[in-house]
DNA sequence: CGGCGAATTGAATCGTATCAACGATGGTGG
DNA sequence: CCACCATCGTTGATACGATTCAATTCGCCG
């Protein structure tokens, strides 16, 4: 269950929201949030829940997920700072947001949200790039899902994550082989196994197994496609 | 290549585009808009074009492509009649869309677009939800293409088909078999073949191979899942 | 040091792809 | 109008990539 009133000291007061303060949710959109902390695995909203807030990644990673009946498990995205996430075109969420490592996250009324975007003209077009900028990224994913072999996958993704961290070639994993393949489309074994494949080939060299270094780059781009 | 300057009679005229009638792009836009024709597995737009336009199917079937080096092809969606493609949060299109039929599609300028939502609040509303709209069913896709067997991938695909055709149990299916493969992450002949296991389970019956009867959407459903 | 979850590795299995042949369908031109 | 050809769809045999099941190993925390 979301918490919203978890201890909090705000920097800025915004006023309307009582123990609130003003985030950046995308250039041009600055609003009221009240900013929340999730532990490890723990579940900020649930598939089929009503969508009443739109949340921001203040630091740690998010993972959004759906599950079948019988267990099987998808994830949609991982989320970093700066990422926006919850956005539903329903008042219902369509998958369920968990904590991948320890995070802080602000927490926007979706009212508060679309006031925002009737009252500044800017603020709505941000809003709509912000979902238009997700579904490219589905598009990306379904590409992968669908038709790219194991290796193209892993290769991708660690890619994907690469440029979203600091650029240099060090990409720390925020996540367990399980999350990877769950977002993979694949099983744990053979994330693993297309891992250390990655490594005997030294097209990557692994430091932990959370800690992969790209030594060149431009060796990883054409085994993604 | 698209072409805009298809001759075409206009019901209405809306003053300042030429030649163009207003269409109702989702309840609460109304929009200038110049309709096109296009022949079956003609271009709409490339992969990688500037995303000047957005359209709106009046009648027929489009698809949007991805293609990898090597030929692969996914399909991110099938767009229907009233059915929104084209939107973009960059400046340029990631995927290619082409005409699956013979089909009519309204071209709407996208700074005509935007102007019409900085003008109307309602209309950049109802801007959101359709790219929002359009990311849950990636979401949906994504779970299809990472967690679905081929069994439930065709059993899912043909009951989003019933559901956006009308109403009866009989389901005509516009694509061809390579389509259906493509959009699914099958291929041709594993769809094919699927298709005739839950023919022979008596699930659904074939009129001819791109006429589906589904006598019982209460059996097909659990395999969808 | 012991124990527990995460990750790796190996062997066997299974689902889907691939390769190949054949049948059905529809459009075209003689 | 019908024969022809191209395309689409179906079906069978085989191959392969990823999964499953199982056994260690690694890393971390008590």
């Amino acid at each position: 269950m979301l918490v919203l009133d978890t201890p909090f000291h705000p920097k800025t007061s915004a006023g309307s929201v009582p123990g609130a303060r003003l985030v950046v949710l995308a250039p041009g959109i600055e609003i009221a949030a009240v900013v929340s902390t999730f532990a490890r695995d723990e579940e900020i909203f649930g598939e089929g829940e009503i969508a009443r807030h739109v949340f921001l990644v203040m630091n740690g990673v998010v993972r959004t997920c759906r599950i079948l009946a019988d267990g099987r498990r998808q994830i949609g995205e991982f989320y970093f700072p700066g990422d926006v996430f919850g956005l539903e075109p329903n008042d219902v969420h369509g998958s369920s947001a968990e904590a991948l490592a320890p995070c802080a996250v602000a927490v926007i009324k979706r009212a508060e949200l679309e006031q925002e975007a009737v009252r500044n003209t800017e603020s709505a077009r941000a809003l709509w790039e912000l979902a238009a900028r997700q579904l490219a990224r589905a598009q990306e994913h379904i590409l992968l899902l669908g038709r790219k072999t194991a290796r193209e996958r892993v290769a991708s993704l660690l890619l994907d994550l690469a440029d979203r961290g600091d650029g240099n070639g060090t990409v720390r994993l925020p996540m367990s082989r399980a999350d990877m393949a769950d977002y993979l489309g694949l099983t744990i074994e053979t994330v693993s196994r297309t891992i250390s494949e990655l490594a005997r080939d030294g097209t990557i060299r692994l430091a932990d197994s959370r800690t992969v270094v790209i030594p060149n780059r431009g060796r990883l781009v054409p085994l993604a496609a």
